[in-house]
Parts: C-alpha cells; structure tokens; sequence
DNA sequence: ATGGTCGTGTGACGA
C-alpha cells in the first residue's frame, strides 16, 4: 500500500496538481495538507475512483484524505480543546490501517500566543498518540509537522535557532512523540544530510537547494515493521506555479 | 539585500 503526505498549499489553486501526481503516481492513499478554504471539490477525485474525506475551514489550514479504498473518519478534531476551531487533524481507518493526517502549526514568531499554541498542540497529539500506543492500536502519521527534527534537516542550523520550526522546544517535542516508540519512517533508508520537502518561494531557495525537510511519516512499531520504503518525490515542487512543498512517499507491505 | 514570493478574498495576514 502506498500512502502519501503533501502539503498542497490551497487545493483550488493546485487541482491540477493533485490530480496529475495522482495519474502519474496511483498513491493508494494521498493526505494533503493547507487546503486553505470552505469548499473541498470531492466530485473531482470520485470521478477518477478515489473516496475523500476533509476537515476545512475559510482561507486556511484544512486537511483531507484521498484514497482508493472506503475512509471512516474515527475523529475530525485533536481531542483535548473544544475552542480550538482550526481544521488541522484527521483520523480515519482505511484498508485495515489506521491513519492520521495532520496540518501542525507553524508557531513563527517566537515567542508569543502562535508559538505557545503549537506547543500545546504538540502536547495534544502526544495524548493522543500515547492513548493509541496504550491501547494497541497500530497507527501511520504522516503530514507537515512543520519541525525540523535535527540540524541535518535544514542548511544552516544557526540561521533557524529562533525559529518556530526549530527550536529546542520545538524539537524536544518532536523527540517525545519519537520516544513513544515510533520510527521517522525517512530516516529508516536514508541518513544523509539536507535531504528536503519544502523549499521556500522567496530568494531563489528552490534553485540553491536551500530547503528544510518538515514533512514527516511516523509509524507505530507493528507498521514500523511492514515499512518498505519512504523517499521524498522533489518532481512535483519543479511544475509550473507549484506548492512549496514536495510529496513524502511511504509503502507498507 | 531591514528585501524577497505566494494564497486567500478583496484587508491584512499567514507561511
């Protein structure tokens, strides 16, 4: 089974996008991430044979999930704060599997109310994710986590050091949702440095290869172990008028 | 380089 993660940025402006990653590549699952509005156009991906499921809201955030296989949507929202309005979380069985597809914030500047909501978001997904682990429940994250785990995922750890992305807090947590005892699936086939998913817009950082790697599958132990193989697809980030970010890729046996 | 680029929705903000 083939599942993808990518952060689309506005899925209005990237229809055509989605849709020519899904002929060229049949992913049997796609989670996309940063739909940025209301309306989610479900009829154009049943039309070429896949079932959706979305959690949107106006002008930002949003996730959906596109597959070849029926979605039930376990939970819409992370559990753990009813105020929070932002479409950021989904969880859903499919094929046997347990799936999650997260949005999480990205907390610039630092510090101040945006930083301290990602934190306590990423306490929340750590409950979350602990109540799966406790209750035996196999389970595939994947989506923009918005943290660069270590100094190797970006070009110059000391231009990052305040950021929302990389901070040491912002890491810390990172690692306790590894400590968990789940594998950054990435990392299991390719140790190498400056290894991308997002390249930003501005200054040509896409051409100098000057990216940071924010996109991220973490697996459970049961599904650690079916894992054969996770790369990140940079094709899509070179189209014309493209998102900035590129597809993560993971198939499970 | 005290800039630079996108997208939403048509302002100002978010990334």
């Amino acid at each position: 089974m083939k599942i993808v993660s990518w952060n689309v940025n506005s899925i209005k402006a990237r229809l055509d996008h989605v849709k020519r990653y899904l002929e060229e590549n049949s992913p049997d699952v796609l989670m996309i991430q940063e739909l940025k509005g209301l309306d989610f156009p479900a009829e154009e991906f049943e039309t070429i044979g896949y079932h959706t499921s979305a959690v949107t809201q106006k002008a930002y955030n949003g996730v959906a999930i596109i597959s070849k296989h029926p979605i039930e949507i376990i939970l819409d929202k992370l559990p753990d704060d009813d105020t929070d309005e932002q479409a950021r979380y989904i969880e859903a069985n499919i094929n046997g599997a347990r799936v999650i597809n997260i949005y999480l914030p990205n907390g610039n500047p630092t510090p101040g109310s945006k930083y301290d909501y990602k934190l306590s978001w990423m306490a929340r997904l750590y409950s979350r994710l602990k109540t799966l682990c406790d209750n035996d429940t196999p389970f595939i994250i994947g989506g923009d986590f918005n943290v660069m785990p270590e100094d190797k995922d970006c070009h110059s750890p000391k231009d990052w050091e305040q950021d929302a992305l990389f901070r040491t807090e912002t890491r810390e947590a990172f690692r306790s949702l590894i400590n968990l005892g789940l594998t950054d699936a990435f990392r299991v086939f390719n140790n190498r440095a400056e290894q991308y998913s997002f390249w930003d817009y501005q200054a040509g950082a896409w051409q100098k290869d000057n990216g940071i790697r924010i996109d991220h599958f973490l697996l459970s132990p049961v599904m650690a172990d079916k894992l054969t193989s996770c790369t990140i697809n940079k094709t899509p980030r070179g189209w014309n008028k493209p998102s900035d970010h590129t597809p993560i890729e993971i198939t499970i046996a």
